[in-house]
DNA sequence: TCATTAAATTGTT
DNA sequence: AACAATTTAATGA
């Protein structure tokens, strides 16, 4: 399992950020671990730390009052999140729940608005995570009423290996078949038969609970 | 190390 | 949604 060393020395952020301030940030931030299916902060609940997913995977998800279940966002190792609630300083707005056994990094609030005021890089590279994300969720929207079922699940896998949100270098993610299908808004059924349709075509390769990524640029603008 | 079993995941209808 | 097949992980000899 990878260390918060590792993952800072992965983040862009990190890398402009003067020796002394990133000393500082470092010694603030609190590590833990949740065991697959936990819950990491639920709706409802203060957004006092800006979280960064260090090793696993997590989802940003919605429960329905019937007990259904829409998954807004997977994210892999390498990706930092709810910054959104923390710049507004109100609760977190859905739940997120690790899929595999996950190491989180929690940034306090204070040292997230403390970064915000000082520091130039930081604000950069915010500005481009919110961007980055922003064009994902249009995308969804945009592929959720014009592209076919084997195309949705192609885009949405695409979106794991974000370079910009998720700077991991492992082209391979660990994930069921009917998470993927929480991700792309397709049934299990439908996403195995994606799955391969996906492989046939070379784009990746379907393992046993895991997807490797043969070419993500393939993969982005399948059926398009 | 190997066999057994339960649990998770996948493939198919 | 249901079922069978496959893979993994855990256990104990």
């Amino acid at each position: 399992m990878r260390s918060l060393d590792d993952m800072l020395a992965l983040s862009t952020w990190t890398r402009e950020l003067p020796a002394e301030q990133l000393r500082k940030v470092r010694a603030a931030i609190a590590v833990r671990d949740f065991d697959a299916g936990a819950c990491i902060c639920r709706k409802g609940d203060p957004a006092s730390a800006w979280l960064g997913v260090i090793d696993g995977l997590i989802k940003i998800h919605s429960l329905s009052p019937a007990g259904k279940s829409v998954t807004f966002a997977g994210i892999p190792a390498g990706g930092w999140f709810a910054e959104g609630s923390v710049l507004r300083g109100k609760p977190f707005m859905y739940d997120t729940v690790a899929l595999r056994d996950s190491r989180i990094a929690f940034l306090p609030e204070a040292t997230f608005r403390w970064l915000l005021d000082t520091s130039i890089p930081f604000n950069r590279f915010l500005l481009q995570q919110l961007n980055e994300r922003l064009g994902q969720f249009i995308g969804m929207v945009e592929h959720d009423r014009l592209l076919a079922p084997d195309a949705r699940v192609a885009r949405a896998l695409a979106a794991l290996f974000n370079p910009h949100l998720y700077p991991d270098a492992d082209p391979q993610i660990q994930i069921s078949q009917e998470e993927l299908g929480y991700l792309a808004g397709a049934s299990r059924q439908r996403v195995n038969r994606a799955l391969q349709v996906l492989g046939k075509a070379g784009l990746i390769k379907v393992d046993y609970g895991l997807v490797t990524v043969l070419d993500l640029d393939g993969l982005q603008r399948y059926g398009s």
